[in-house]
Order: C-alpha cells, then structure tokens, then sequence
DNA sequence: CTCAATATAGAACATTATCCCGTATTTCCG
DNA sequence: CGGAAATACGGGATAATGTTCTATATTGAG
C-alpha cells in the first residue's frame, strides 16, 4: 500500500479531486501530457488503492440532514467482543457518517448526520441501549466552517 | 434550496453515491427507468445543488497521510473580525478537511489529516502564532473505524 | 372529461473512454 | 560511458457513453 507516486501522479489526483467528470483529454492538457499515460496512470493508482472511489457530493441541508453531531464517547468496557458489538453498530447505521477510535481518556468520536435534535436523540437511545456506554457528549455543529475530501497532495 | 426529491430522484442519488462513474444506462436499468429521465433528473439536481460535486476518494495512508486529528478549541474572543481571520486561517489550510463552530462550551472542532505528529505540531503552532486561542486539546485518532461521504436517501 | 404541462422512451448525433501500435525515453548493467 | 531491455509516451482506431431531439405517454388542474 506504500504506492509510489510521481509528480504528474499528483496532478492528476488534484485533478481528479477537484472534478472527476473532467474529460481525460482536458485532464491530460492541464498536467502537461497525454490521454493514454494519464488513462494508465489512473488505472494503476485505482489498483494500488491509492483512488478508493468515484463519488457524489451531496448538500445534506437540501436532502433534509440539517443536524450533524460529534459524539464523545468513554466507555468502561475494552473487551474484544463489546468492540466488536459496538463496530457492528456504527457500521449498520447510515447516520454515522465517521468513527474513530481515539488515544487518551476518551475512546471514540463520531460524526453523526440527522434531521434535527430529535432524530438525533431516537439515534442516541437507540444506540446506548444496544451497547454498554460509560458516558456521552454530544457536540452540535452550528455552522459547517469547512467541509471537504480534498486531500492534499 | 429546499428541493423536492421525489423517489426516483433518491434512487438516482443512491447509485452516484455508490459509483459515480457507472454509465447512465445501467443507473437507468438499476433505478426502473431510461436514460433521458435520468439525465435530466441529475443535471436538475446539480443545477438545484443537490449535487455538489464529483470527485474521487483517496486513500489517505497511500499518500502518506497517516496521522488524524480532531481538534476542539476554545476561545476568549467572539469579535468579527477573528472570526474572520480564524476563519480565512482555516480555509487556507489543506491539512483542515473539516471545521465546525459548535454550541456549548467547546466553540470549535477541527479534524485534521497529517502525515504524523511532527507535522501536527507544525500545523497547531502555526495556527495559535496567527490567531489567538484560549485552549485546545488535541484528540489523536488511532484507526478509522468508520468513514464515508454517503449520506442516507 | 379535456386540455395543458410535464415526464418518458427510443433514436440520432457528439463526445469520450478504451485499446492498440509505433516511437521515444529512461533504466540498468556490462 | 554504451547498448539492450524495459517502460512511458503520443496519436489514431473503435467501442462505449453522454447529450440532445422528437414523438408518445402520463399526470394534474379546472
């Protein structure tokens, strides 16, 4: 997975992250080359897994999503098989859009995408009676300063 | 931009979440329809900003970006113009994929992609020379148990 | 029910992706 | 250095796809 990447590799994933319904010639013309290195090369970096997916970026405001929530979580328990559980459950719902597991007393954050504050709090429930939780802080988002996928490279 | 999205409109916008570069005859076949229908439905949807965007997922470890931080900060000040420049300060910033002014005690959060913690700290002590910070804490993510940009239709 | 407005399917055309091939460039080893 | 092997390149051929048009079907309002 350590995939080696040159200098027009990176252009075409700038390229590529900026708009990827850019035609190949149009991307080959702004990196300085040709459509068939620059078609090699993309098949090469989806290979390797440097290219996860080919995606839309949705407004979730515009689709009803006007919440979005960062939850801290301390929980007591570190067996193997509650992590497990309690992966399941973050994979199964669709609302969490990110988990992490985190170093330092806190174990987890979430970011969590729902309607409003009620929605979020049927999740919650949901989610604490299904898993053992030591204890919860929600984090409501009032404003979305900067969102992208954007990586730089 | 409160677009009314009926149920073919949400099936469309599943399969692109899915896969944006599928054809639009075989979304056409997956959704119960053809494809006239469901350009028109998407060029609508990008026009209403339903669709913000096309673009490719990259592999952040595969670019060598294998330290990820969430970032909560709290501030004395809540003056315009800070805000301002906080603000452009983040925008600026590659390594900010994510910024959010919050409601409660935290104001900020932040997540942060960086190649390891020696460029964290370049990035934190870049920031607090240029605006002023009353407190932040720093919480390193050990694995990414979850990540996606699908929002649920 | 009737008319108007909108959505649809399929065909025609334009653009693009994909693959092939001959040439140029780089790399590696003597 | 020099030369051979490997790799990358540009441009063209072809298949696939996106885009637009038109005639028909469907829906909704009065």
């Amino acid at each position: 997975m350590a995939a080696r990447l040159d200098e027009m590799d990176r252009k075409i994933l700038a390229e590529l992250q900026d708009d990827a319904a850019q035609s190949l010639d149009e991307i080959a013309r702004k990196v300085g080359s040709s459509k068939t290195p620059v078609w090699n090369r993309i098949k090469r970096m989806k290979e390797d897994g440097v290219i996860t997916r080919q995606t839309v970026l949705l407004h979730a405001e515009a689709l009803g999503l006007e919440a979005c929530f960062f939850v801290l979580i301390r929980t007591s328990e570190h067996e193997a098989d509650w992590q497990a559980k309690f992966l399941r459950a973050l994979q199964e719902r669709p609302e969490v859009l990110e988990a992490h597991r985190l170093a330092g007393d806190i174990d987890y954050i979430l970011k969590v995408r729902v309607k409003n504050a009620r929605a979020y709090d049927i999740f919650y429930q949901a989610l604490i009676s299904e898993v053992r939780i030591f204890n919860v802080t929600a984090l409501l988002s009032m404003e979305e300063i900067k969102s992208t996928t954007v990586l730089p490279v």
